[in-house]
DNA sequence: TTGTATGCGTTATCAC
DNA sequence: GTGATAACGCATACAA
């Protein structure tokens, strides 16, 4: 690589100092619009691009922010969640300057370790906060490394940190009205893993909306947001002495697998069990039958979550955001259960 | 933030100059052990930790690679290409101390404007360039700046880039293979964008498995990699006068897409149409019927990758790599074509 | 083996 | 309005 094009050479170029330069490419005002232009044209025909290592190391700021997920690698394959938010994210922080870092993690110590480096090293100014399980670890850690950080979908403790949030529990409110006005009484749910609190507030607007309608709460079976899981869940749940006659499932991907699994075993999807799902991914509507479902928007999250970001390193405060609420997707994995149930 | 602290707080701290801190922390001889050791414990009991940018400004590397994906947003959400891949960078990528940045570009010139930016300015130290066209000018690009890069699926003209590269051909033989042993003699392709190196790549297996048969090309659709554009192909392909009996996609997500709109028009796949995807993704095998098709190895393909950027980085030659061949999957997708065909 | 001095490219604080 | 100059944190050649 040819050595690179420096403000000093510029500023040689040009015929002025070091400092004018810098003002003058920074837009800085204490400079003459004719030396401005000068530098400028002198820049521009050298073809200096600014060195982000120099210019971090004084401005105390890597213009780059972190994404540290830690989920496995079947999921991650799968979910269209994280392309969405990473789409969004992108059209706020490109704007702005700023690149993203991003670490696939494989375990969550790795990302224990990670965030002190990435912050006390300068790698990035702040980081986004995603898959948040109960008293998750990394809202003191970020507290403690000063790091500006947001929360996706979940109320962070403490002010530690900003979040964005898509009240999911109206949407599946109307999913679950929807369910027992077909007249289902056995209604299982196909949670995720434990640890997520989305997991356990999905779970609880399931399990009090059969209370109101005075029925027992069905099933529950848990899976890990893979398709695989979904399938497996579909074997243990009508493998039961009195199987359910609908299944609300914690996301799209579980319930496409269900579904699957189901129509392997002959049990006709809606006629003899009706699948929800929750994301509303794309696929959804290309499966057979269309899945109803909940639909997110992991891009509005995720541009959302970028622009509070940016606010909190920019020195602003700490903010809670709510985006639209997810809405409900009608479609053909629903309806009323078999005569005699 | 607490003032950081550095290797001058070190030093003061365990008594020792700034350079022997440095040695030390570094595993560079010309250290007394019991000096090292004072060293570490100090090091460690201040929470120290190295500044990259300090580190990247003196050592002129910025010990992190870029990746630019320049795909429309609905083929991303949905392509597990995408994850996987990334899986497979981080698990070399991160105990090799490099960080990954990330960049989705809205459009072509988006990416060829940020590369030199990260290039020269030192926010990167090489990348890879995935999704290559015919006559990309990526490829100049890196060659201009000395960046190096590794391009996936593809051979880099010219000397400029290391590659790594999956044989598709082969599966996609076989594939063919399978489908006309089976008796089809209409057999169209749905294709990728006609701008893909590994688009044309595929239709040609697809022309030439036809012409050693002795028979015409079948109908050629073109789709965008997305569900949606798979189910467009549907209608266009069975509207045809002469509708064909089997189709070829160029990636599963068409596939599942022109599945999806066949039942919805009552034409049964594969007993009145065979279909076969590409990529062997894990929904493929949920879908109904289970997509016969060919799996590639995202994962295997990005960590070898990222092996061949860190060792062109570190000094290493170009070089090209070739993993497993993607290999045949056969599900029930496919069958004969139906009597009088 | 250890310490000193210098430079990496930038920004910012001062005199002028 | 402009020009020296001192940081920022680290690595390293060279001197002691």
């Amino acid at each position: 690589m040819a050595r690179r094009v420096t403000i000093v050479d510029v500023a040689r170029e040009a015929g002025v100092a070091i400092s004018t330069v810098s003002a003058a490419l920074n837009g800085r005002d204490g400079v003459a619009p004719t030396t401005r232009e000068r530098v400028l044209e002198a820049a521009q025909r050298m073809g200096w691009v600014p060195s982000m290592q120099g210019r971090s190391l004084v401005s105390r700021r890597a213009w780059a922010v972190g994404l540290l997920l830690q989920r496995p690698a079947s999921v991650l394959e799968a979910d269209p969640f994280f392309a969405g938010f990473l789409g969004g994210v992108e059209t706020v922080l490109d704007p702005a300057g700023h690149a993203l870092v991003l670490m696939l993690a494989a375990t969550p110590e790795k990302v224990l370790e990670r965030m002190p480096r990435w912050a006390l090293g300068g790698v990035v100014d702040g980081v986004f906060l995603t898959d948040v399980q109960a008293d998750d670890p990394r809202f003191a850690m970020v507290e403690e490394l000063a790091l500006p950080a947001v929360a996706i979908n979940v109320t962070p403790p403490g002010g530690a940190a900003s979040s964005v949030t898509q009240d999911h529990h109206s949407g599946l409110r109307d999913l679950m009205a929807h369910v027992l006005s077909l007249g289902h009484e056995r209604v299982a749910h196909l949670a995720g893993p434990a640890a997520f609190v989305h997991s356990g507030e999905r779970e609880q607007v399931w399990r009090d909306a059969l209370a109101e309608a005075g029925l027992p709460p069905g099933p529950l079976v848990r899976g890990d947001f893979s398709t695989e899981s979904g399938a497996k869940a579909a074997d243990a749940l009508l493998d039961l002495p009195e199987p359910p006659t609908a299944v609300v499932c914690a996301n799209d991907l579980m319930a496409i697998g269900l579904v699957s699994r189901a129509g392997a075993r002959r049990v006709r999807v809606p006629q003899e069990l009706s699948v929800t799902g929750f994301d509303g991914i794309r696929l959804a509507s290309y499966i057979s039958p269309p899945l109803t479902t909940v639909r997110t928007s992991p891009h509005h999250l995720g541009s959302r979550a970028a622009e509070l970001l940016l606010d909190r390193i920019a020195g602003g405060a700490v903010e809670h955001a709510h985006i639209e609420p997810a809405g409900l997707v009608l479609a053909g994995s629903t309806a009323p259960p078999p005569p005699g149930h």
